[in-house]
DNA sequence: GCGTATCTATACGTTATCGTATGGATGTGC
DNA sequence: GCACATCCATACGATAACGTATAGATACGC
């Protein structure tokens, strides 16, 4: 009857091939023969996974949402401590993952262009938002501070990786720890 | 002999239909076709005026880059006053052109992906940095704080336009003017 | 009204990708 | 060693885009 049998390339392969190929080369890039390539097989398999294209683009982008905003505020608030601890933890978090911020970068860039995906990060970034406003207001600052100190650094957090400028590189890390400063005073 | 006869869709309307496509749906939605489409014609005419679609994107990219490097420059230099107010001039100029703001976006997430596009736009950003620096510079920082502030700038200036959390519309505005407030003090 | 420069339409070959269909291959449990 | 679940390879048709070739349209100057 029921038969388990071992798996050889997954569902879950083909997402992160597809959340791979979606931070290098963008939405258009997510080819699935190329993917296949990647995987060392044939499409074959992928047409025996996903309904079409559309079914395993909604599920990178189910599975990315999952990762970065249950998985984040969790890990954040397991860590405890008080709300500056928990903003810096947030902040290095935000730091540290490169790859997920690539993907996080073609994801915004997507969202521009495609209505569904931008609903998709709208409700995200809302429960952002709203976790790092909540974080502020519990640092003493009132509402509309609290708020302008998140967009701020959201900007900052995404904005930074789009400056090219000579020298980014270096001090790109200097830069953002003195706004965090900031941000934190 | 020298017959000038009345242009119909000369280069520049292929340049500036591409532009606009680029700044709807990236790099990849730039297609010859779907461009002539736009125009009212076939892509006959395009392959009389360029050799291929890479000479199209070159040409995009030039005059993209002039506009906005030596035309801004000279248009805030001509404005006259002091830091300040060129500062703020600089500034109401990125904030209101949000067609060009569309494009800009389109040429940094493009910049992501393709050798070439990267090194133009690292050229223009150095050049953006160093005037932005030079201001900041006569407005009495020192080179560190004067860098800081042109990257915080640059950042803001672009990071802003990624976030999409609700009621990002209504105070977008509101939170840019605050920024600049404080980068000016 | 003729010649020439400036485009434009159309047909064609090529390549890339999607999605379908179908016959396997492979390993598990009985 | 058979049945079944899971996955894979291959061939196929459809569509879209690139670039080429070539004949034709359009308007200006004379």
């Amino acid at each position: 009857m029921d038969v388990p049998a071992r798996i050889r390339t997954p569902r879950s392969s083909w997402v992160d091939a597809g959340l791979s190929a979606l931070s290098v080369g963008g939405p258009d890039a997510i080819r699935i023969e190329a993917l296949a390539q990647t995987l060392g097989v044939t499409k074959g398999g992928f047409y025996w996974h996903f309904a079409d294209r559309q079914a395993l683009l909604d599920e990178m982008l189910d599975t990315w949402e999952r990762v970065v905003s249950d998985d984040v505020i969790t890990l954040v608030e397991a860590h405890g401590g008080d709300a500056r601890g928990k903003l810096r933890h947030l902040f290095s978090i935000a730091e540290a993952i490169n790859e997920m911020t690539a993907i996080e970068l073609a994801i915004r860039e997507w969202a521009r262009r495609d209505p569904t995906v931008d609903t998709r990060l709208r409700r995200l970034d809302n429960r952002r938002m709203a976790f790092m406003t909540s974080l502020f207001t519990e640092l003493g600052a009132d509402r509309r501070d609290a708020e302008a100190r998140s967009y701020l650094a959201f900007s900052l957090f995404i904005g930074n990786h789009y400056v090219h400028a000579a020298g980014s590189g270096r001090s790109r890390r200097r830069f953002i720890e003195q706004s965090v400063q900031h941000l934190l005073a």
